[in-house]
Formats: structure tokens, sequence, C-alpha cells
DNA sequence: TATGAATGAGCCTTCATTCAT
DNA sequence: TATGAATGAAGGCTCATTCAT
């Protein structure tokens, strides 16, 4: 007997993001176990993602997580023993995400102000591309970084963008185009600032000052301006 | 009062704030019910405040409102209809609040890089001090501010800044000290940005760059950069 | 301070009666308070048989109610005490109101086949006129006629058709014109359920049959039926 | 079952009627989960039932129906999402059980004044035995029958009493027994009238007539009646 | 590994009723 | 008499989680 499925609404107000739609594929015959178990847990990982990204940790529903994956309610505790497990791994596999781009950047072999334009770009750029992360992070302040504790190598990771930041900031002083008295992490927190808020504080703002910074036109214009804004910072006066 | 006992209370990770502490007064005979209706209704609202703050429009419990009011949990749905309702009402009030603060400085009669400065430091001051409100507006980015329309007047007293900030940048204009070709909501939002991620940010920071940003000590150093960094991005090259 | 007025929508399905609409006329000075106290439990009845007919004793809500009437929830309490004794003097007054119409018909002067067509005809008329107090008998039906008790003298107001009826078969059986063998309470009781089920299943029929008996074109055609089936069913074969 | 006890089992008026117990029997072990779950939404049903026809939709408590069955509140929520579906199942089941009775009277080999007689009977045996039916069907009235609407196949079931009731008016034409001029659905509307108002008003008419149109003794020559009033319509004068 | 059925605890909300002025 | 404020009790409904198979 089918019981009657609920209206399920789920909000109109989505915005487009980068993160990989859930896919309802069919059960492959000639993979091991193992492999599905792994797809079985990424498919409830980003469908979850969404769900803690748009609705917050105690927002979001058990029920609606699994009735967007390939499989049941049962299979969410099996692998995650909890919805607060879910959330930690979803905060903890994000958060894992982020630094992989400056890799790309060859930053080594440009002169230090173009460096860290190129950086400062590439972490606007991110964070336009990854609201749901930007949702997630604002989520984990409202809980006061609660569930941050076990996500293993979390910092390590993020030192890189302070050592390349440092790296980008002792060229200068060498090139003599850049302040010597910046602290990278202070550096890091002010391109974070103004990138973060672009999309984190996207909607207030925009009802508020009527100004939408996450329209396609104005990304642009903000983009160069957060850039703007750090290099008259950082670059020493000649 | 006699209300269920909720399972736990979680709130040990409270920060300080000044929002005004909700008073546990006995009734006073020499004032009429009218005012008594009006003190109810803030004293539920102020608990709401911290709760909704801390715990998000969905993880906020009307019992646990309740059990902090000088009143009943009726008397909160008598007062505002729905959880929804009371939480418009907490973040209409706390908005409202906004941009008092700007009028006592006497801008007018500064010079124009001097008048800037104050209001940043006005602006960091005011986010710093207010971390509730802050979470506030993280809840409502979180939910697309959708509880944002019908707060009375909200554009027109948030435009105010933008005046104050034209009027800044004109004079600066006429002084030969700042920029022609700053937009004044640029302005705004930048400033915005560093302030309000200096609260916002502050526990993932923390767990991820070891700093408090909040800290008292750093807060000051952290104004002034602030300050600095708008400063340097607006003021006329000479 | 207004506390937000609820959305009301009361329903929307209302058809049409003849029940003295609530009238919301202001106060009069030169009138005594008794005149003035009468006209405000009036008011009140008025309401609230609308509202108990619509909705049931359970359905029916005091607030709804109140807000309808010229005064006051607490002047409810204050004349009926509580809202089943409310719903008590409803069902008492409308009861009371049945069986005045019969007295205007004259019925002593006519032979007797006419006079029964003509007291048929009236019932008929009278329940379809009166919508609500048929309601109102479901409601009591549907709680056992528990309400029923203390209505004063409600027998003897009835026993009055029963006489009536009784005079008309008499009179056929001198006339030689109706049968002699009919109880003049069965009678009753099956003109009423004819008349009767016209109007308290008039929804369900509708839905189940695509026939509105309560339609304007369909009334007379079901008033000259029932006539005719209670008129075959006492006249006399000759 | 651990349910909060209500203040006092106030169906102390119950009447007997033939719906059917509901079973508080053991788990079997030898039948599987699907059974369990059908014998499940039987039993809330069953109980529901009774209650609905009882108190009406909204005087009856969810809380007292789940007490009375197997499960829990939960699971009526679980099968039938809200109370008002719980109601609308309810009501759709017992307006699906109508009309099974009349296939059992072999009606075609009968003389049509006999077939009209037997069918007759037969609708006011099964009103007369379905109480709960009747006073659901008066509480749907109540309610405009806004809860009809999505019972599947509820026009076509009961058509075929009029599609009956036309072949017995054709042969009855045909034999010369009964009128030409009767319409099919006429007919079932004054049979029903009659059937229905006989349990429907059984209390007020008590109340204010000091007749029982339910006491066993009486229902007899009551059932009679009915068949002889109909009869007396349709029968064609010789 | 997988799934439909089941559950206890508790959450938001409503209602008839009363109090203080 | 009249009114806005207040209340206890309970009512409908939801949620994360577990069980039986």
């Amino acid at each position: 007997m089918k019981v009657r499925r609920m209206a399920a609404s789920t909000s109109t107000r989505r915005i487009p993001d980068d993160s990989p739609a859930p896919r309802k594929i069919g059960r492959r015959r000639d993979v091991d176990r193992a492999a599905d178990a792994e797809e079985t847990r990424e498919n409830i990982l980003n469908v979850a993602t969404r769900e803690f990204a748009e609705k917050g940790l105690s927002g979001a529903r058990i029920d609606e997580i699994a009735e967007q994956t390939n499989t049941s309610k049962r299979m969410i505790y099996y692998y995650f023993s909890s919805k607060e497990g879910l959330y930690r791994a979803v905060v903890s596999r994000e958060y894992g995400r982020i630094r992989d781009a400056e890799a790309e950047l060859n930053l080594e072999e440009m002169p230090a102000l173009e460096a860290l334009a190129q950086l400062i770009g590439k972490t606007f750029d991110w964070h336009f591309q990854h609201p749901d992360f930007v949702r997630l992070v604002m989520n984990e302040n409202i809980h006061f970084a609660a569930h941050l504790d076990d996500v293993e190598g979390i910092q390590e990771r993020n030192e890189s963008v302070i050592a390349t930041l440092n790296a980008i900031l002792r060229k200068g002083a060498r090139e003599g185009s850049l302040r010597t008295d910046i602290d990278p992490v202070d550096l890091h927190m002010n391109i974070s600032a103004l990138c973060f808020y672009t999309v984190s504080n996207r909607y207030t703002f925009r009802k508020v000052f009527g100004r939408d910074m996450g329209a396609p036109g104005l990304a642009k214009q903000r983009r160069d301006q957060v850039i703007e804004i750090i290099l008259n910072w950082c670059r020493l006066a000649s």
C-alpha cells in the first residue's frame, strides 16, 4: 500500500552552482561491491550537501535527503550513523575540496603583484562558483564551528594558502613592489572577507540595497574591485 | 511557569554580547496594562533574539524561548501568531536598530578622510558589539532573505548610510582627497564585508587558521586595518 | 499594540438563507440598558446560529463568533456561561421558531385534501428557507440530541402540528377523502423526512447523483412531488 | 501503548451497530509484513469510522482514535498524512461499501412491484444497520460534501442503483403495473429520504415527539410503511 | 546490503476560558 | 458592563531513529 507522497515543495529559489547533480543511475552488474558502496556514499553526500547548504543542520530533513537518493534512509544511518554524522561528513568533504585551485596557477613564475592579483581572482571565482560551500561555512559559524574538529588535515591544507601568500609577500619585498609589514594571515583574511561576503550576504544585500552582488554582470566588476582593493592595500607606494 | 523541561540546555558556548538581559522584574502596580503588554512583547523579543541568533529559525525551540520569558508559550502566539512571525519580528527589530549610530558622529564638520575613517570605525564597532545581529543576518541569507520583505522602511533606513557615504565622497572630491570614481554602494559593501566577516566567520577562521578575530586584543588591530584598507582604496594618490 | 489579525478565511460556500444578518449598529443612547442587553444577546445568538449551523458544535470557534459580534468575547460568557451554553441557547431558540407558520393557513376552512396539501407545501417551504435550522438539527442528532433537554415547551409546541394533522385526518375521514388508518405522528414523520432530506442531504446528493435538490428550478418540482407522494399515500382510493 | 490518557471517555451514549469491532489480535508470524500493514490500515480505519461518525470531523480526537488502535498515533499520520486525510479515507471507504446489497436480490426475476418493494426494504434495512454511515453522510453535508471529491468511482458505483430502478420502472411499464412518468433519480431520492431520515433524525424526533423510530418494535412497521408510501406513489391506479 | 513499517519524544499551535482593570 | 491580556490543557503533526525481514 503506497502512502500518499508529501508535496515536498522544495525551495524554488535555487541558485545555480556547480555541485554535481545526484545521479540516479541504475546498478551496474560488472562492478564490485566496494565501488557500489563508494558510489552510494558519494550519492548520499552530494544530496546532503545541497540540503544542508540550503536549509542548515536543523532545517534539513533526513527524509527529504533520503528521497533524493538512490538508496534508502537506512543506508544513511548505515554509512553515517546519524544526522549530525552526515552533516559532519558533508562539511568535512567540502572543506577538503577547497585550496586545490591555487596549485594550478604557477604563481612562482609571475611578478608578486600579478601573482597576488591572480590568487585573489582565483579565490573570488572559487567562492562565486561554490555558494553551497559558503552556505555551509555560514552554518558552521552559526553552530560555533562545533563540527569542524575532526576534519582531518584541515589546518595543514589551509596553511598552504598562507604559505603561498607568504611566498608572494616575500617576493614582493625582494622586488620592492609590496609592503613588508603585511601579515599573510591578515592578507588572507581580508581577501576572504571580500570574496565570501559577496556570496554569503547576497540575499540580504539585494533586499536592503537593491543590488544583486551575484548577478552575472556585476560579478566581473566586483572581482576587479576586490583585486584593486587588496592590491592598493599591499602595494608599496612609489 | 510550569513548562515541560527540555532535554538539555545546549547553550554552553555562549559568547558575551551587549543584548539587554531579559529582565525578570515583578509586576508594577502603578502602571497601566498597556505598558505591561509592551513590556511582555519586549521581553519575548529579547529572549527570542538570542535564541534565533544562536540556533537559527528551525533550530530554536518555542518551548525554550518561553521558558526564559516572564510569560508563557501561549503569549508568544498571542503577540506573534507563529514561530515565523516571532522570527520576523526579531529580524525586523534588529534591522531597525542598525544605522542609528552614525547620526552621533557629526561627520559634516570633519575633513572627508577623517569622516570616512570615523564611519568605518563606527561600523566595525557596531558589528563587533552586535554579534547576534550578525548571526541573524547569516540566518536570513541562509533562508534567502525570505523574511525581510515586510520589514517596514528597511530600505529607506539603510539608504541613509549610502547618503552619508555619498556626502563624504563628494566632500572628498571637493577637497581633492578622495577618488571621484567610487560608487557609494560599493564603498558600503566593502566596508561591510570587512566588518561583517570579522564577526561572522570568527569560529571557522579560528579553527582553521588558529587566529581568533574576536579576541579583545586583536580587535583593535583589525579595526585599524579595516580602516587602512578602505582608506588606501579611496584615497587619491597624490 | 495591535496583534496581527488572523486571515479568518471563513467558508466561501455560504448558501443563502433568511437568517437575519447580524446588525453592526451603533449604540443608541435614548434606550434603556435592558433593551441594549437584549439586543446584545440577540446579536450574539444570530452570529452563533450561523457559526454553529455551518461548522457544528466543535467546529465553531468562540473567537470567530465574538469577532463578528458587536461585543466582546467576555459578553458571550457573561450571557451564556460557556460554548455549550451558547449552543444550547441557539438550538433552543431555533426550535422555538418552528411551527409558527401553520397558524396563518386557516386550514379549518378547507377540504381535508387541500388542507393537507397546503400544510405539506408550507412545511417544505419552511425547511427550504431555513437551511441553518436543518443543519442545527443534523448537529443535534450527531450529538444524540443531548442539548435538547431543557428547551422549554418544545414538546408542547411541536404537538400542535400533530394536533393540526389529526384535525385534518379526522375531517378527511368525515369527508371520506382520507384513509382512517393513518397515525398523525407517522404522517408528520413522513412529511418531515421528505422535506428535511431535500435540504439536509443536498450536498452529498449533488456530488453523488449530480442533481442539486436545492437549485431554484428544481425546488418547485420537488415541492409538488412531495405533496403528491403524501397525498397518494393518504388519499382514500375511490 | 503509552499514550497520554485523555480526560474522560465521553462515549457513553453509544448505540449498537454492526461495524466490525477493531480486532486486538496478536502478531501472526507466518504472514508477511504487507499483510500486517494492510491490517494496520484497516484497524485504524475501523476505529476512525466510529469516532468520526460519533463526534464528527472536528469533534473526533486523533489521540482517542490512536488509543483504541493496535498501533500508535504516529502510524495514523504514516498512512493517512493528516486528520482530514484519515477522515477522507473513512468517508471514501464507507461510500464504497454501499450498493453492494442490491446485487443479491435477483430482482430481474420478480414482477416490477415486488422487485421495487424488495429494493425499498433492502435500502431501509441497509440504512438501519449502518447508522455510522448515516452519521458520516450527515457530517459530510455539514461540511458541504467537501471531502467527497476524490472518492474514486463514487458516481459510477451509485449509478448502479439508478440503473436498477430504471430497469424496474421499465418492466413496470411493460407490465402496466407502474406509472411511466416517474424519474428514477426522483424515485431513489424519495426512497432514500424516508429511509435516511428514520435513522438520521432518530434522536431529535424522539425528544420532540416521544417516538423512537429506531426502536426494534417500530422498525418493522416503519419499514412496511416506507414501502407502502413509495408503492402507492408509483403504482398505476387501476 | 537493502527496505517498508514502526516508534517515542517532542514540537508548533489552538482553544475555551478567566483575570485585572 | 465592557475589554485587552493572559492561561492551562491539549490537539494535530513531525522528526530522527530503529526494527523485522
